[in-house]
DNA sequence: GTTATGACTTCAC
DNA sequence: CGTGAAGCCATAA
């Protein structure tokens, strides 16, 4: 068996399979369409841990290339915290250019928006 | 070792 | 509709 490594590899996702199917799924995301954590999740072979690719996210690399934005709650909502420092509202600009429109309720029609594979 | 904290989800009230 | 609890599990302290 080899090492147990740390899971989140930030410079690399490919360094860790769980991190490499999670940001594998996403980048199939296409544009225009979201897909909620826990999709994401389970496309990646890990039903149930919908934490873990809020959290993949939140650590990945800026630099990186990957529609990160397209990936939502299940409520049909950008997750908004104060730990993201303004990141939330970028990323509802970039879902709003892809044509995505928000309600009053800072919502969107997730029935509408969700990627089915 | 323990406890707390999340870019979460689902189900029960 | 909202709220709370349980499940989830990597990290941080």
């Amino acid at each position: 068996m080899p090492p147990r490594r740390k899971l989140l590899a930030t410079a690399l996702p490919e360094g860790d399979a769980a991190v490499a199917a999670i940001c594998a799924v996403i980048r199939r995301i296409p544009k225009g369409w979201v897909a909620t954590y826990g999709q994401v999740a389970t496309m990646a072979g890990l039903p149930r841990r919908a934490r873990l690719v809020g959290y993949v996210l939140r650590h990945l690399d800026p630099a990186i290339q990957i529609p990160w934005h397209r990936v939502v709650n299940a409520k049909g909502e950008v997750s908004y915290t104060l730990s993201r420092n303004g990141g939330d509202d970028v990323q509802r600009r970039l879902l709003e250019e892809e044509g995505i429109l928000f309600n009053d309720g800072d919502r969107f029609a997730l029935e509408r928006y969700r990627w089915l594979d």
